[in-house]
DNA sequence: TAGATTGTTAATCGATTAACAATC
DNA sequence: TAGATTGTTAATCGATTAACAATC
């Protein structure tokens, strides 16, 4: 039973960065750990890391540490990747493939249950132990297999389309790889956007300001 | 000129989304924004992008708003987007293929001039207009062309290594894959992660947590 | 018991939002 | 001039860090 409700943002999206390390200690037999500990192997402060895992309750005890193997069964669970939402995926160029690949092999609360794409060339392809289908099947294909995640990784230029179709269809969540701002159309959606680009100039950014104080 | 020198964080993240919005008017051939209807259409508040705007000087007039080619102009320069530093991709699989086709459709900054791997299989194939290399020929490789930031589309098993070597032949900044912590052990290199578990993981969260509350 | 380390409160820091005078 | 909208300061909000009493 969780105490708190309620975790902020900044701290859901440390959640996965514990949930690795502590599933690496786990798996190396590593029992207990301080918040000194793991604040100095994963670049926090030691304060943020109590902080932290106090939002979901007191899994630590004082003078000990936090016990590894329930620590990181505990941020699972919360997380949620004992889960196994059926999701499909919408293009099946290279990135596509990565991710459809990505997915079974890391796995992550997904269950990848179909892949589409509309180049006659792609269709067919067998990725990930399922075989790519027709975009135009994805309506009839939803109402009987009921996914409730879309990753996309169509063109910018074909986003919008999907979209509309995706959400009619009743599809609310989406990890998006394109441009397309879908939580600003469709504010009821969750959107986890993954901006290639953005990262690219951002670093782009940081790379040039090196250079100029050099 | 800038004005001030200091961009803090939060803003640099969105410049890259200022920068693509403001590209997009400027090819439709809007010339002037104001900052409501800037916030209007990117989610943020006019307080915001007047704030953001103003960290690098006064490119607004009042009662009239911002020039689009001026700004998008500035915002990009400040990102370094009109810049070509050389870089090379380790780890041609599917994900190396979909990024390093994605730097040449979206240049934003970097020129890839080489993309390694280590499989037989791969070397010599042909993407984005360059043959892939054995990854054996990566020192020599740099030495002679003196790429500035490198890639990581390889295995977690192999990062490590990979990551020693190109320290040692002295890149500095990395656009990273994979999860291995380069910042961690190298506080001299300037690192963007991009962590597609993680953000898995994240939307899992948010998946689920809205499937509790429904 | 003494030492260690948490849980939690208070202090600080930084980012966002609100407000409004300046001015085009 | 009047209306609009910026630039900038002040107020608010939230997140991080510091501190320390509680307790294993």
């Amino acid at each position: 039973m969780q105490k708190k409700p309620y975790i902020s943002m900044p701290v859901i999206r440390r959640l996965p960065r514990y949930y690795r390390f502590l599933r690496h200690l786990d798996k190396r037999g590593v029992t207990r750990i301080s918040s000194k500990e793991l604040s100095e192997k994963m670049g926090f402060t030691a304060s943020q890391v109590r902080q932290d895992f106090n939002c979901f309750g007191g899994y630590g005890q004082q003078g000990y540490g936090y016990g590894v193997h329930q620590l990181c069964e505990e941020i699972g669970s919360i997380l949620g990747v004992d889960r196994a939402h059926k999701c499909i995926l919408i293009g099946a160029g290279n990135l596509g493939k990565a991710i459809a690949t990505h997915i079974s092999y890391n796995f992550a609360g997904f269950d990848l249950i179909g892949i589409f794409d509309n180049s006659e060339q792609v269709v067919g392809q067998q990725i990930a132990d399922l075989r790519v289908l027709p975009a135009a099947g994805i309506r009839r294909f939803c109402s009987e297999n009921a996914p409730l995640m879309a990753i996309l990784c169509v063109p910018d230029s074909a986003v919008k389309s999907v979209v509309e179709l995706l959400y009619d269809i009743g599809i609310k969540s989406y990890w998006n790889f394109s441009h397309y701002d879908i939580a600003l159309r469709y504010p009821d959606t969750i959107v986890e956007n993954v901006h290639l680009n953005d990262s690219m100039m951002t670093l782009c950014y940081r790379v040039t300001e090196n250079e100029k104080s050099s």
